[in-house]
DNA sequence: CGCAGATTGTTTGCGTGCAAACACTGTGCT
DNA sequence: AGCACAGTGTTTGCACGCAAACAATCTGCG
């Protein structure tokens, strides 16, 4: 037998099958499923977070081939420091949805890649401020169309309302 | 000085404050932003893989408040083995939008805490079967319920009509 | 039959994410 | 001044998630 209704050897995000269908051919081992056709109604492809996680899939997916410099995140970070100029990791963390060990990471990472500078805060001595080195701004300026592009190609499917739409009622969400 | 605009002593999720405005007080060391209100019209907040991850980090959060005993990906999981039946691991791991090596770690977890079983396909001597265990079973009959609660509650901000669009326009991205 | 090529599963390395525990510093109140 | 409490940063442990490289197996085709 074997289907072979899904290709695609590797990765799972970019190309998007459906289910398929042609599963569940050997099951004897395990005991059949116990109802057959759906599960007491629940849709796994219906469920809100299912299709969160497959659409940031593809998004992440589109992202690293456009700009495979740095992470979707990383560029965030950058993106914020652009926007709003030095200002203390915790308050980094805040601004770009990160808690305090993820910032850490990120912005260690970039600190190895050159993009982002950090020094004590004299005031506050608990602080360390975070900001763009020149490599870090010219890369986000060189950037920034790009990563606009990776928006809109990420939405492609959807025409200029549908996207305005979308983004609404995704940010109503928070 | 010190605004104190956002509380919140640490994680992310759950709470949702905005962009609070009291930031860049000391910019000396780091060269003050270039372009002081907007970058190039690049609003972090108005990009759609931004949106996604803090909607997905909420959501992540209400799950793992209503059911802690497994994750959203281990749940979808269980969610797909109980529609369609045991199947081979690699089988399992595209229906529910993962990667081989990924599908692996959340297999091995689910082994370990005995909601699933697996058996060697003896057909075809790569394969991995996969199935529920009674344990597993149980589990999600009980559990069901709870996730549908948790879908609602991660749209609970939209009306039917929103929730449905949302949903389709998501679906459409992948 | 025999071999090239595809599938399947495994492993490693790296990068998010979050919870929890900790050390240090700042603030407010007495 | 002194002390409780809050804010900031760090570390550890765990769980995705993906790329790349491998070994074992299966399949199709000559």
């Amino acid at each position: 037998m074997q289907t072979l209704c899904c290709r695609s050897p590797r990765s799972v995000n970019v190309v998007a099958w459906g289910l398929c269908g042609g599963y569940a051919k050997r099951v004897k081992q395990h005991a059949a499923p116990q109802t057959p056709p759906e599960t007491a109604g629940y849709r796994l492809d219906d469920q809100i977070g299912y299709v969160l996680r497959r659409a940031t899939q593809r998004h992440l997916a589109i992202f690293s081939e456009v700009i495979p410099e740095v992470t979707t995140t990383q560029f965030a970070v950058l993106a914020r420091l652009a926007e709003m100029g030095a200002q203390s990791q915790n308050h980094l963390g805040r601004a770009t949805a990160m808690d305090g060990a993820t910032i850490k990471g990120v912005v260690d990472r970039l600190v190895r890649l050159g993009l982002v500078e950090t020094a004590p805060d004299t005031r506050d001595r608990r602080r360390l401020t975070v900001g763009l080195s020149a490599a870090g701004r010219s890369l986000f300026a060189a950037r920034v169309g790009d990563a606009q592009d990776i928006s809109d190609r990420t939405v492609a499917a959807l025409n200029p309302a549908e996207r305005a739409q979308l983004l609404e009622l995704l940010s109503r969400l928070t």
